[in-house]
Parts: structure tokens; sequence; C-alpha cells
RNA sequence: GGAAAGAUGGCAGAGCGGUCGAAUGCGGCGGUCUUGAAAACCGUUGACUGUUACAGGUCCGGGGGUUCGAAUCCCUCUCUUUCCGCCA
């Protein structure tokens, strides 16, 4: 959530910020711009009120206290009225806030200077590429194959259990992913990332406090009869351990780190699109997420990219980094980078990882700040990302790897898996 | 699921319906002392809003009520702790 102060002024730069975003809204800031001033106006008349009334109790007490009766009645005859007047305003005052609040909350984060304008993923830049393309031969099949192949994903089964999205992972299939998640733990908590192991159901408030709510509300699955929500990252559970809470600057920068499953509704989403693991309603991801002082936060930013790019290029896939375009960013984030690997077998880019600064926005919600050294409570800056999300990973791990005499494990995650090769 | 107790500042923890925004301790900050540090001692230290600055207003888990006046009384919700039951 923006903070009021600085889109009044700031208003031409918010606005200009909020198009590259292509955020339509935009008589949104000039009616908060009002409503902020009525605010204030509708404040200070409540203020002055309740101040007489104040006083006035306070001279009855001691009336009393003196034993004039009299008088003392008088006085809250004057009270009466005061609080007659008072009543409405105090109403009034209660319409503007909720209003304001609620005209906030629709407006997206600011997107960050070096961001580009465009509106769909096309816009996006490619930042940088990596890794080496990998020539498949004759005979190469996609991961849905392969994972029938070498009995390690039944789809079919999930679709029994529970519905589609919700696969089975079997033995060999099982342990494979298991290994991904140690090793990418490892990995960051070698980077000096705590390892957390959060709840996967979080309360509004939490759900709110990170931004999943209200924009975000039909993508996740909703416990009605407790008010609870799965989590769709652990970013969720892992950004609002600080949520209301007053941190030690000396304990920033905060390094969490998550292993968890997923789950996401993804209404709407349909075709090739969700074939094999594109596309999962549960999924298995390790988190990164940071808090920072602002300052620090665009340094950070890049470490947790780099982090991440070392991570992928270690599982010696081909990638690439895109830095977001305006219309393709989240709601809440100010810059992100997103991380996609080439699947060989499907010609295809797939999403692995998305590494996004949210500068003040989440924690402006969520009420996180730290003491800086004036004294003065400042929000923190949020980051998160992950590291790695686990299925399209294994589904390019797959296919790239794929050679007649089985699929090969890179060398950094054999001695998690304990062997070279997956073979029949 | 049943019973009881509780929710107060960064933390811990007091608080007869009327100078209580709140004792005290810890922590933080500043200082004395010290070559430096620790200890000790002295001082200072809640948040939000508002004002050029004062003033003023709000906040003692959330919501509602009683009262001239509520941290304190009543109702309600949520959460926590302990005991019992059930159970991985």
């Amino acid at each position: 959530m923006l903070q009021v102060a600085f889109i009044k002024q700031n208003t031409d730069f918010v606005k200009e910020r909020l198009a590259v975003k292509h955020f339509t809204e935009l008589s949104l800031i000039d009616e908060i711009i009002v409503l902020d001033d009525q605010r204030k106006q509708t404040q200070s008349q409540f203020d002055n009120n309740q101040s007489q009334v104040n006083s006035l109790s306070k001279e009855i007490g001691q009336l009393m206290a003196k034993g004039e009766k009299a008088l003392a009645e008088e006085k809250k005859g004057q009270v009466a009225q005061l609080k007659a007047t008072l009543q409405p305003i105090s109403q009034q005052l209660g319409t503007i806030e909720e209003t304001l609040q609620q005209y906030l909350t629709r407006i997206p984060n600011l997107p960050a200077n070096i961001v580009p304008a465009g509106k769909t993923p096309e816009d996006n830049i490619i930042a940088k590429e990596g890794g080496k393309q990998v020539q498949l031969g004759e005979g190469a099949v996609p991961h849905w194959e392969l994972t029938k192949k070498y009995k390690l994903i039944d789809f079919e089964l999930g679709n029994k259990i529970t519905g589609s999205g919700f696969p089975v992972y079997t033995g060999v299939g099982a342990k494979f992913q298991r290994s991904l998640i140690q090793y990418f733990l490892d990995y960051n908590t070698g980077a000096g990332y705590t390892e957390m192991t959060p709840p996967l159901m979080v309360n509004e408030d939490s759900a709110f406090g990170t931004g999943q709510l209200p924009d975000k509300e039909g993508q996740m699955y909703h416990i009605t009869e407790d008010k609870f929500y799965l989590i769709p990252t652990s970013e969720v559970p892992l950004t609002n351990i600080y949520r209301d809470e007053l941190v030690k600057e000396t304990d920033l920068p905060i390094k969490m780190t998550a292993y968890t499953p997923c789950f996401r509704r993804e209404a709407g989403s349909y075709g090739k699109d969700v074939r094999g693991l594109n596309r999962l309603h549960q999924f298995d991801k390790v988190e990164i997420v940071q808090l920072t002082q602002p300052a620090l936060s665009y340094q950070t930013l890049d470490d947790m990219v780099a982090h991440v790019e070392k991570l992928i290029q270690s599982l010696e896939l081909p990638y690439r980094i895109l830095r977001l375009c305006g219309g393709d960013m989240s709601f809440t984030s100010a810059l992100t980078y997103d991380f996609e690997v080439y699947s060989a077998a499907q010609e295809k880019w797939l999403e692995v990882s998305s590494v996004s600064n949210f500068e003040t926005y989440q924690a402006n919600r969520m009420k996180v700040r730290y003491k800086d050294s004036n004294g003065k409570n400042q929000l923190v800056h949020t980051l998160n990302g992950s590291s790695l999300a686990l299925p399209r990973i294994m589904a390019c791990l797959l296919e790239n790897n794929q050679t007649p005499e089985g699929i090969k494990i890179p060398a950094a995650l054999q001695k998690y898996f304990g062997k070279e090769m997956i073979t029949l």
C-alpha cells in the first residue's frame, strides 16, 4: 500500500509511474487526496469537540470531589450537548476513513524507474541469457512421457485422489524431487538464509499483508469454515512473521528460506500450458525472503538475482533472466526479474523463479518497521524470490538430460540423489 | 470437545471508575568513570495523527455498551496459556 503523504507530495510522479503499470483508475489518486483533506478537516472538528468534552469531564470530577453537585449537573448538560454534535461528525469520519482505506488498497505499487513500459510478456526485457542450449537426439520426448516411462510421476493417480493438477510422485520420482529440495535449501542456508518451516495455511490478515487479498482472492484455496487460505507461496507466511513488528536495525537484513508446497487454483488456465508439470494446483517450491533497509534493497535484489542465477547454472540448464514490463508485473511489486529455463523437448521457456522488490508496499500494509539511527521508525523493504520452483525445473532436467541410456543427473545434484542417472 | 485463567509500551510485568499514556525491571539512547570496554552511577526513552512549532486528538487484543468520565464495570468476538478428553 502506498502512503498517502507520498501520494500527496508526488502526485504527478505517482500517476506517471502507475501509467507504466497500465493502471487505469488514475482518478482514484485525486479522490484519495480530496478524501484525505476531508479526513483532516473532519478529524480536527472532532478533536476540538472531544477536547472540550474531556476538559469538562475533568472539571466535573473535581466538582464532585468538592461536593458542588449543582454545578456538576450543569456541566453534565453541556457535555451531553457537545456529544450530540460529536456523534454525526464521528460517523462521517468513520465513513471517510473507510473509503480512503478502500481506495488505497486498490492502488498497485509503483514500478521502479528501470521497469520497461510494455503491456504483455512480449514486452519484457531479456536482461541476460546463460547456460548451453542442448541438442536433443532422435526420439526425444516431453517430460510427461519421461515421467511415465521411468515411473517418476503418476498424474492419473492424482486425478483419482484429488483432481487434475495434483500429481503423485512415485519412487525414484519422489526421491528426485526430495533431493532437489534438499539441495536448494542447503544452497540457501549456505548463503546465510535461515531455514523456516511455516504454516501452510494463513489467516486473512496475513493474506492481506503481502497483497494476496483483495487482489488475488480467487487464486487461493479458501477454507471458509475457519477463514484460512492455503498459501500460494511461502512468501506469505514468511514475510508475515514480521507483521506488526518493530525490528532492530541491527537485525537487518533478515534472510529466510523455506520449502513448502504451494497451492493455486489457477482458474482459467487450460490447454497445452497445463500439460504435465507445467502448471499444477499443488507444487513444491523453495523460497527466499529478505527484509532490508530501504537504501540497500536494490543491491539486495541484485544479490538475490545473482544467487538464483548461480543455482540454475549449477544445474547446467539453459536460462534467461527477464526484467518484467509494467503490464506483466504483479500488483505489489516495484521491480521483478523472472528466470526461465529452456525446455528442449517442449521447445519453450518455463518460468522457474520470480525475484521481486516490493519496497515499502507490503511493509506499509504489515507495519514492519525498524528504528533508524535518528530514532525514527521507518518501514523496511521486503523482497522475495523462488530458489527454486520445483516442477518446471524437474521437467526441464528430465527433458534436457534424456539419453537413450537414461536421464543424466547434473553433478551438483548427484550427492543428494545418490546416482548419476535415472534408468529403467 | 469440556473446564479455568489471561491478552497492557521494543520485551517482561504492576495498575481503588477521575492528574494513568500508564509504576517497576530489562533492553535502547546520551553522559560520568575508563587508554578502551565491562560493571556501577546519573539522565533519557511508546505508537499513530496533527501543527511551521506548540496545542489538541486517538490507542492498554478486536467490536459494542454503561458513565459527565473506562486500561479498570458489562456484553460479544478472536487469540493465548493451563488442566481434562481424544490423538499423530
